[in-house]
DNA sequence: CAGATTATGTGACGTTTGACACAATCCCTT
DNA sequence: AAGGGATTGTGTCAAACGTCACATAATCTG
């Protein structure tokens, strides 16, 4: 039996409703790609193509920054994950995408997938309805950061996604959270 | 004439595009509302039913925390907003919606806004491309909130959107840079 | 227009954070 | 198992920031 991404698809489903259908007619312009680690997605520069999905591994976005790199996202599997910008916008990426773990994804060209959207309603509102899911975590992403402080931040990682400290270096997470890694490392101390 | 908001979507065609039939069936779901300065359209704790269209006119989106108002976003003319996670998820606020200004607004209540999306194709890609803008928005302004500290956050306002500081107090735009009123001030002072 | 209210500026001081340097520890590969 | 590179911890110090208190300026309201 071919590999399919329709059956991971289905971990989405409590984001939006996908028909047997629709998933198979969107799973037929999937292309597979095992990758390794460190691998890199996309470039800052570079057009960004495709949205990937994560059938099994990690990615990471971040941008450089006064020479250092500023980590902005952690993806994780059965996700989506692309430069939207850069696809949607036809502009260079602000930011790099990098695998942090080996795994394999599926992806889609930009071209099937907007062809996707003209031609099934329902793998339209399945685009909106995912893109209305990234809005809100975005959004309450941006609220969290303006309304904590540093070791508050620390603090809700821990009591609501422990995992997360499991699959990135501190000195990844410490840029995610607006931090120099010192401090990051201080802040465990005084809550251990 | 009836007022009608096809003309104002217009100024929307850089987001997305939209026929005149479709803006007409859009609009004639809309309803008008005349608002004061400092009138709630949304309140925490209440469940958003409507997006809102702003004519003329301004509005913020803040929540409490510890006491404090938290400043998170500002629109003004020719933006949509809404609470989204409310409006899609059915849950409470978690954030206020209050104007800022006296003006004029165009609301649509969320049962007409899906059936449109069911209804219509354009006017669902439309919704598509407007959350799209929305999200690329709402990821640069948090890298922009992990990659530049207090005072490069108050010069980029001061070059990228200096009419911003003609239309919030520097009270509210100290919450939605993340530092306190005084640091605010104090930087207004250095650079100047 | 006057009084009240709100917004903004500033001084003082304690706390937090970042930067640099270096030590300790963890892991990854061979 | 050992070596080497990467990651994490920590000491020191200067700079930045928050908080409290109060002064000044701007704005609102009747």
């Amino acid at each position: 039996m071919k590999p399919s991404p329709a059956h991971f698809l289905q971990s989405l489903l409590h984001i939006a409703s996908l028909s047997h259908e629709a998933r198979e007619l969107f799973a037929g312009k999937a292309i597979f790609q095992k990758v390794k680690k460190a691998d890199y997605l996309l470039r800052e520069g570079q057009h960004c193509h495709y949205i990937w999905f994560i059938e099994s591994g990690a990615c990471r976005t971040f941008h450089y920054y006064h020479e250092k790199e500023i980590n902005t996202g952690f993806y994780f599997e059965n996700t989506f994950l692309t430069n939207l910008n850069s696809l949607r916008n036809n502009v260079p990426a602000d930011y790099n995408i990098q695998t942090t773990e080996a795994g394999s994804l599926w992806k889609w060209h930009k071209d099937d997938l907007f062809l996707l959207y003209s031609q099934s309603p329902e793998i339209a509102a399945f685009g909106r309805q995912w893109l209305e899911h990234l809005f809100i975590e975005q959004e309450k992403h941006t609220h969290w950061l303006k309304t904590n402080n540093p070791e508050e931040r620390y603090q809700s990682i821990l009591d609501t996604q422990p995992s997360l400290l499991q699959r990135v270096s501190l000195t990844q997470l410490s840029s995610y959270l607006g931090i120099s890694r010192e401090t990051l490392s201080r802040i465990r101390r005084r809550l251990s």
